[in-house]
DNA sequence: CTAAACTCTGTACCCTACCCCAGAGTCAAG
DNA sequence: CTTGACTCTGGGGTAGGGTACAGAGTTTAG
């Protein structure tokens, strides 16, 4: 008689808490990046803690993290190696911090772009447009 | 007898010149991102104009614009609508934006985190990972 | 007790931005 | 004039991140 315990979840709960589909907690199970707990009865039960679990996966993926990356990180939970945890974490430190400057970029060029277009002539081309048929836009 | 005039290319001298594969080309128009250009012979003929199109193509991905985006964009190539074309560029804009908020949050976070680990004993559990099971961690 | 709502497994499909292949026809250099 | 490089159409596959559905079994609320 499987009935959810205070501190488990069937995995459609898990999902509604976590503000994701079944499927796709479903889909995390494949990629590792949830453990397939075992039945009680026939149906499995969740713990808790992987609502947040979740949130993490939700968190990092926004900020550009793909769930392979997200795994790596995930599956240093055994936690004993700090230097090799230091390191893979480090590693994201400076991923970010290139993406940084991508973006800084982008956001630099489009700005200027954008400017450019509000103050010069509206008979005229529009500098956002000229700027990508250039050839020599962005060497 | 079909032979490149002066000012069209055949699609490999096309997609050569533009750097891009041959079936890069074809997706493109199927897109409708390139025209389809008439046959002379058997072969279609294409302008030499569409190796700047392509190119503006290339540019608008290197901001981060997708391929619908950059269609929308060049729908508007004649450079007249300047009021769309800022929108549309001001989108991405805010949208670089607020990916560069999360980005520095998250870099401090981690960050913080390596700091501790550095900091504290190592016998106990590496706040990196703990970090990351703890629910609230990034709130 | 029954019917709705849920779970299980497995497969199949969506989008994006491509890449690769086959087979048939065509073109151009040597 | 042959042969290798190209073009055409049409199809398939890739990775990444999911969503949808089918059919069978299970649970739970009324």
């Amino acid at each position: 008689m499987p009935v959810e315990s205070a501190n488990t979840l069937t995995i459609g709960r898990l999902a509604k808490a976590a503000n994701i589909g079944v499927e796709t907690v479903r889909y995390y199970q494949e990629l590792k990046l949830l453990p397939v707990p075992p039945r009680q009865g026939s149906y499995r039960q969740y713990p808790l803690s992987l609502v947040g679990r979740i949130r993490f996966i939700k968190r990092a993926q926004d900020l550009g993290f793909t769930l392979k990356e997200i795994s790596s990180l995930l599956e240093l939970q055994d936690g004993t190696d700090r230097k090799t945890i230091r390191s893979i974490a480090s590693d994201r430190i400076a991923q970010i911090e290139s993406k940084l400057l991508d973006l800084n970029r982008m956001r630099e060029v489009l700005n200027h772009l954008v400017d450019e277009c509000e103050h010069t002539k509206s008979g005229s081309p529009c500098p956002i447009i000229e700027s990508l048929i250039a050839d020599d836009f962005m060497a």
